[in-house]
DNA sequence: TAGTCCATGTAAGATGTTACATGATTCA
DNA sequence: TGAATCATGTAACATCTTACATGGACTA
């Protein structure tokens, strides 16, 4: 029977890590603790149990490596149906919630994007990406506007650290996308 | 018997909240979606239990608003303990953990912490800000050089808009110590 | 009377945290 | 021999998500 859970985020990450080179949970610890993508945990306790999760949902195969000496070591391979979920994943549309509640989650799709997603799916990331931010953002400007008078010096300050944390983001999406232009000739 | 479980970060934005005035759990679902705290959840199986945990320890207290007409409210407000907490909660140091790992969390810290935390404790708190996001950053960037090589297009990229966007939360940071350096005739 | 808003709640389930446990090998 | 590193795992616990349930009052 088929598992109907949404994969987390680490779920996903473990994915597009194993899918790069086949690695052991170690490996992946190892990647987590030294790497810039020490913003996920590198625990014993998050990371086995994802992985065998992943191996249940038949995403990923492992098996134990021979080798003398060393205490043995399961690699993970991706499966067909990994590979095929781990597409999905990345070719969904960017909605606002994404934006507003899991920005981390959208960079992480967007990290394995020219290795494993289909041609122009980067350019049309950064695109949807562009739109909700450019939306999303004016809503922040007002709400600040409207309420100034009644908002703490520190909450205002608060949102005005948010906004232009977005900000910030926005102006990468749109030097990100020039990249893409220049170097693949894509047109809007 | 006293519980040792530290609150989460939902816990906390309840507290500060409730304690800005008495709300209901309806009130805070509605702050939540109706404002930029709306990267909380305003779901009911979110609320309402973290509300009873907070009640449960003693952080809060609610009662039954009496009125004619509609379903009856509870209303909560924080209790001395809860005050305790919370401004424990707000004057831990600033640690690369938080910064990495939970910003949001830290930004929520600084958003009551004109309101309810001592004298003098917003700028501690964005001097610590500043300290660990200096040292971060270029921690970044040295792995972004020495890797660039071997980092696909996107990862790149993905490594790129997180360095940014932390380069805009020291900007902001100090912009804000530059307004309450002038504000409260603070000094160094 | 049907829909919407006010208002609070629970149940099932998955995931994550912290802490503990274990065992092999290398190196000083 | 003791410490560090390689390597995998489990147990207890709390929290969150999604979905469902309920019920009063107002209004078109």
């Amino acid at each position: 029977m088929i598992k109907r859970n949404p994969n987390s985020t680490l779920a996903f990450a473990l994915l597009g890590l194993i899918w790069q080179e086949p690695r052991s949970g170690y490996d992946l610890r190892k990647f987590f603790s030294s790497t810039p993508m020490i913003s996920f945990s590198d625990s014993p306790g998050a990371i086995y149990p994802a992985l065998h999760r992943l191996e249940l949902r038949g995403l990923v195969r492992g098996h134990v490596e021979e080798r003398s000496g060393l205490r043995r070591r399961r690699i993970f391979q991706l499966t067909a149906r990994g590979r095929a979920e781990f597409k999905r994943w990345q070719k969904q549309p960017v909605k606002r919630h994404d934006v507003v509640r899991n920005l981390d989650a959208l960079m992480l799709r967007f990290a394995f994007m020219d290795q494993f997603a289909e041609k122009g799916a980067a350019f049309r990331f950064l695109k949807g990406l562009h739109k909700e931010l450019a939306a999303y953002i004016p809503s922040l400007r007002e709400y600040l506007i409207s309420n100034r008078d009644y908002m703490p010096q520190a909450g205002r300050l608060a949102l005005e650290s948010g906004i232009q944390g977005y900000e910030a983001q926005l102006r990468w999406t749109k030097a990100a996308m020039a990249t893409y232009g220049k170097t693949k000739g894509e047109r809007r």
